[in-house]
DNA sequence: AAATGGTTTAACCAAACGGTCAAATGTACT
DNA sequence: AGTACATTTGACCGTTTGGTTAAACCATTT
């Protein structure tokens, strides 16, 4: 009998990216994943082959769930402005709740690179197209002949850091869990004024220039 | 006879760094140390007893080194903006060519938080004075009243996060070794000005409200 | 109820791993 | 030369780990 798409199947995936993402391809054992689905092991290599199958399983789920929350913005229909503030908005309040993906991700491809070479393609999210159209934007709304992609990467960056390296923060500033959490809210309302202004400084630059 | 410091203690500390950095502690294997520094295992015990032990003594180095860098130029005797700016140059330039080292911090803080409680106590650095002084100068150089550990992580972010995602960012967006190198050239200029005219941006805002 | 085929389990395996130990080698001092 | 001590080595050990296998279980079909 199956419920949703074979249910001992979803319970193994669901073990296998909590373990995955929280220790990493080395750190995972099999033995855990199979403890926290509460099935036999056998059944990990019954499903998956091996677990360098079930990582790249866990590993294409995850990319592919967080390249459409990060592509879908940019490729909506609002000011550039807008799109960067909804964007930290929803950003930080997902990363904050699943801390470990971003750096879970990163850290996948720093073993092995050509690990998005074949999904990226499948799919339906266009870099090149993304980029263009901030690009566009930035002339059209603001007048500015910027990069696009160092623009994109800031965003990224202010977003994603100060997450991915909260244990590093925490220790070295002795910040409490309290502090910490109003840090994070109150980038909510800084990271976009701070690139806002940013641009507009860019904007005069030219216009001087 | 022994030359500086001792000649094998020092190939196993080199030979240590270097996996550990690129595979992390689950990643590492006892084995390739040895291998690489040209000893045998048994070696790495006489001198560090175990596994743990040597990848604390890396982690240790490796922070202090790391550490002694970022606080060094921020409690110099410069305007801000001159800090902000040696600031982008020396560390992008360094973190380009320890790529791994950031990610290396990162994910043993990930796994064990406390690891830096006692070192940084010991180390000649203090993060208080640091986000201290960066507040006065902001307020006297600039006249603006802002959240000092908010910018100086803004600025960490903007220099460290385009590097350590870097099989990211080359891996979506198609980017050759060379166009990522002119990538990370631009930046030297682009994050200063970016930091800069964001700064200028509050500082007018704070005048008119 | 017997047969069929997918699912689950326990027992087991070989390799890899961190670590130990006793013997060997080198070095300095008397 | 001989002793004492630190250094280095190879052989070995117990455990852990990913993976296999054969048998048991279970639902559906005939």
């Amino acid at each position: 009998m199956e419920n949703i798409t074979h249910n001992t199947e979803n319970r193994i995936l669901e073990a296998a990216r909590d373990v995955f993402h929280r220790k990493g391809f080395n750190g995972a054992r099999m033995q855990e994943i199979a403890n926290l689905a509460n099935i036999n092991k056998s059944l990990l290599h019954y499903y998956f082959r091996n677990k360098e199958l079930l990582f790249e399983k866990v590993f294409n789920d995850t990319f592919s769930q967080l390249a459409s929350k990060m592509g879908g913005i940019f490729m909506s229909e609002m000011t550039l402005i807008s799109k960067i503030e909804t964007f930290v908005e929803l950003y930080l309040i997902f990363i904050s709740e699943h801390s470990y993906v971003m750096q879970f991700i990163i850290n996948a491809l720093q073993d092995r690179p050509e690990r998005l070479r074949d999904i990226i393609t499948n799919q339906n999210i266009n870099p090149e197209l993304l980029l263009e159209k901030i690009h566009k934007q930035l002339k059209n709304e603001m007048g500015i002949d910027m990069d696009p992609l160092q623009l994109y990467v800031n965003l990224l960056a202010l977003v994603i850091f100060p997450v991915v390296a909260k244990p590093l923060l925490q220790s070295i500033f002795s910040l409490s869990d309290e502090r910490m959490a109003v840090f994070y809210e109150e980038r909510k309302k800084i990271v976009p004024v701070f690139i806002e202004n940013a641009l507009k400084g860019y904007e005069k630059d030219k216009k001087l220039g």
